[in-house]
DNA sequence: TACAAATCGTTGCAACTGCAACTATATTAA
DNA sequence: TTAATATAGTTGCAGTTGCAACGATTTGTA
C-alpha cells in the first residue's frame, strides 16, 4: 500500500531535520572558532562527569553516547591522547576498560559548556516560553520512547 | 558570564538530539535492510525532482541539501555512476554544471519514498495529532529562521 | 566439569565528511 | 581593455563513521 502521510506531517518532519542540522552546525562552529573540540567530545566528558565514580564501562558509554562501540573505542583514544579521561582496567571483567575523566577533562569540560550552553540559548532555548518548552518536551518523549524499542 | 539555562530548556534540548539521532538511524537501518541507497540520495533524487526541469546547478543542490560543495559534487559523482542523475554542462557559465535526475532516479526516489515515508509515519508522524503537528512546526519555524541568518 | 554461545573492546576496511587549495571561468573596477 | 577579485566545481588530505571480523574472556547449558 502506498505512504499515506498528511502535508502538514510531512512539513513538520523536514522543519525537524533543518533545524537540528542547522542548529548544530552553528554550534560547531562557534566552539571551533572558540578552538575548541567538537560535541561529541562534549558528550563524552558530560556522560562521565554524571557516572558514578565518574567512570563508566565503554560500552556503557557507546549507549549512553549514541555511538557504536568501536567509534567509542577511537573517541577514546583521541580523549585520552588528548588527557581529557583516562582507560581504567576493569577488576571484575578482564575484557572490560573504564573510561574514567581526569580532572583537566573537568575543566574542559566547564570551557566547552560556556561555548556550547550559550548556543543552546541563543539558537534555541530564547525561543521557547515554559509552555512550549513543555510541550515540545512531551511530543519528543512519545516518539523517542516509542522508537528505541 | 556564566551560562543561565532552565532545567527543562536543557532537557529540551537533550530530547530534540536523542529524539532526531535515534529516528535517522531507525530510518536508515530501514532502508539498508531493503537495499536501498542512504537518506542523503534521496535528499538529492527529491530535491532535483522538484525543481525546475528536474535539474539544479552543483551550488543550489549543495544549499537545498546543507552539504558543503565539496560533499555534493563526491554525491553527485555517486549518484551518477548509479545512473540516477546525469551531469549537464552549463551553456551560460562554462565553469558550472547541472544535476539531472533521470528515469532511474525518478523510479529509485518512488522505491526510497515507499521505506522513508512509512518510517517517517511509523517512528514520526503517528505520535502527532492535528494540533501538535501545528505547534511543532511553529516552534521549528522560529528556531530555523532565527538560526540561518 | 567442559563445551557452545554470548559479550567486550579492538582493528581493518570502505564510505562519508569538511577544510583548504587548486583550475577554470566570470565579474568588477581602474 | 586589463588587472584584481570573486565564484563554480574539483581534488588532496585528515578526521570521523559504521560494519564485519577478530582475540580474549565470560556466561549459559549439559
Amino acid at each position: 500500500m502506498p505512504v499515506k502521510l498528511s502535508k502538514a506531517h510531512n512539513l513538520a518532519w523536514r522543519k525537524f531535520l533543518i533545524a537540528q542540522v542547522t542548529l548544530i552546525e552553528q554550534i560547531e562552529r562557534d566552539l571551533a572558532q572558540a578552538e575548541l573540540p567538537p560535541l561529541s567530545w562534549y558528550d563524552v566528558l558530560f556522560t562521565l562527569s554524571e557516572a558514578a565514580e565518574h567512570k563508566l564501562r565503554l560500552y556503557e558509554l557507546a549507549q549512553a553516547v549514541l555511538l557504536s562501540r568501536s567509534n567509542v573505542t577511537r573517541l577514546v583514544d583521541r580523549l585520552e591522547v588528548a588527557g581529557l579521561i583516562q582507560r581504567e582496567q576493569c577488576p571484575s571483567d578482564r575484557r572490560g576498560a573504564f573510561a574514567v575523566i581526569t580532572d583537566k577533562g573537568f575543566k574542559m569540560l566547564d570551557r566547552m559548556w560556556e561555548v556550547y550552553g550559550r548556543g543552546i540559548e541563543k539558537y534555541f532555548a530564547c525561543h521557547l516560553d515554559a509552555n512550549e518548552v513543555r510541550f515540545l518536551v512531551k511530543i519528543l518523549n512519545k516518539i523517542t520512547n516509542a522508537t528505541d524499542s
